[in-house]
This record gives C-alpha cells, sequence and structure tokens, in this order.
DNA sequence: CCGCCTATCTATAAGAC
DNA sequence: TGTCTTATAGATAGGCG
C-alpha cells in the first residue's frame, strides 16, 4: 500500500462486440453468474418459473431453470397458448405425440445437472463468503436446478 | 413541491417470495425488463446466443431470444453435446426424427413474434427517451426476436 | 397500469496480487 | 486463470401523478 493507485473503478463500456478476446471471456463470465443470479432472484421473488440457455462463445451451453429447463420448455411448447391461438390446438395435438423430445431434453438435462451441482458448491464457495442476504445463500439447491458454472 | 420528502430512494429487500400481489407484479415487470436487457447486452457485448422463457404470476409466457428461442432450443436439445456424453449419439438421432417438435416451435415462435414486435416499438418508446447509449438503440430488431412486454 | 423521480443498492470494469 | 479490491455505472424499491 505504497500509494497505490486505487483503481479507475468501474468505467462505462459501449454496448458492443468486446473486440479483445481475454476481456470478452471475463466479461461473459462474470455477466452470465450476473445474469443467472437475477434470474434466480426474479423467480424467487416473484415465485415464477424461468429458463434460460446460454451458448458460451466456445459454444458450450449454460442453463439456468426453475424448476428446471425441461418442464419449462415443455409448457412453452405445449402448455402456452400464444397470442393469436386459431387453430392451434391440432399442433398441440401433434406436439404432444412428439414427447419423445421431452424425454430427450429430459436426459440431456440429467447429465448438465451432475456437472452443474459439483459446479453450484464451487459457485457458492467463490462468491460465498460476501453473501449474507444474498440470494443463493436463501435458495434450496433444487431452485438452481441446472446451472453450468465452469469455463 | 411544497417540501415533499424526496423519497425514501432505493430499499433493501430480502429475496424471497413477496406477499402483496400488486407489489409482486411492480416487482415481476420491472425486473423482467432488467433481465432481459442484461442478456441482451451479454449477447452484443460477446456475440453470444441466449434464449430465456419466462413465465407471469398469471402463467403468460414471456421470451427472449437472439438469434430467436427457437433455433437455441433446438440447439440446446439436438446439438449440445452434455458434459459427458457417452451413448448420447442415439438419443440425438432419435430427436432429428421429431423435429415436428421443431416447427412447432417456430409456429408457436411466430405468432408470439407478432404481438411482441408491436411490443418492442412500444417498449422502446417507453424507455427510449432516456435511452443513448442504451442497447436496445443499438440492436436491431431482428436480435431481439420474442420478446413479450405487455402484461 | 404507465411513466417519472431519486436515493440507494447492486453489478461490474479495471486493476493488483 | 482465479481471487480480491475499489470506484463507479447501472438497476430498482418506494412513491407520486
Amino acid at each position: 500500500m505504497v500509494n497505490k493507485k486505487p483503481s479507475m473503478g468501474r468505467q462505462k463500456i459501449k454496448i458492443e462486440k468486446i473486440s479483445k478476446k481475454s476481456h470478452l471471456q471475463v466479461t461473459f463470465s462474470k455477466r452470465r453468474a450476473g445474469l443467472f443470479k437475477k434470474a434466480s432472484e426474479l423467480s424467487t421473488l416473484c415465485g415464477v418459473d424461468i429458463a434460460m440457455i446460454v451458448f458460451s462463445p466456445a459454444q458450450k451451453a449454460f442453463s439456468f431453470g426453475h424448476p428446471n429447463v425441461d418442464s419449462i420448455m415443455d409448457r412453452f411448447l405445449t402448455g402456452n397458448p400464444p397470442p393469436s391461438s386459431s387453430g392451434m390446438h391440432q399442433l398441440i395435438e401433434t406436439q404432444r405425440n412428439a414427447n419423445v423430445c421431452e424425454h430427450n431434453m429430459q436426459l440431456t438435462q440429467i447429465l448438465n445437472q451432475l456437472e452443474a451441482e459439483k459446479n453450484m458448491e464451487k459457485y457458492l464457495t467463490k462468491r460465498g463468503k460476501a453473501l449474507e442476504a444474498n440470494v443463493f445463500g436463501k435458495l434450496p439447491l433444487k431452485n438452481l436446478s441446472c446451472m453450468n458454472l465452469n469455463n
């Protein structure tokens, strides 16, 4: 602490593609974590269901879901009557037939989840020290059913 | 302006289910907008693809996707090799057969999109006045392919 | 419910280690 | 690459019209 420059603090940035790769990776990680946290908060505060899928710059998939991604997807595909639904019902019938889709989703999900839960713990440890009234401290793990935090 | 109390400013809140319904609705709307904006920023800053589905307290579905929800979903279901994929390939074959699923998704998506685009405009107008370096100002509409903002 | 305001809280861009 | 710190940008709770 020898008269150190006390950092410029957070600087304003333009919302446009970050060119420097290393910087982009850092920003991606930080913001992805922040986004998932916000989603988790919204879900808890309002008791609503949310699913989110993010592909990293390296095309790795990160997902978050309350209660879990596949159920939300399924509901979105089959249950949600679109704004101007008219001849939709028949289509929906067809979709129920294709519930193979859902089962595969679940498998994908479960595999993701396995790794995710390990990383969840890691994540809690990382950011956890400063957590007091933080979301994650209050949420049962189930609420973060699929959260991929490595990378 | 007769010696008005200048607001208490933002108060800290506990991340737990909001009990008062009207309050919950307000919070939901504000945070959903914020979440979508963050997702949009992440997508732009890092050039990554994101899909998000949120069910409102009234079970209405709100979605956001870059480039669009269905393509991300499809990629998540079929393209993403899960962490410890081993016997997955066969499953993926099966999924390709069920691409009826995808087409129905697209239809659902398109209907949603119709309304969404109308609301997008409304949204831009609403928050847009103060927008300068704001994300939405920079993004071509296509980037916000499905964004449901009423309710 | 929409839009606006503002005091505060929270997320995060930069750095240093 | 990962963690910690700092200062500031950005999000938002509470209120009003």
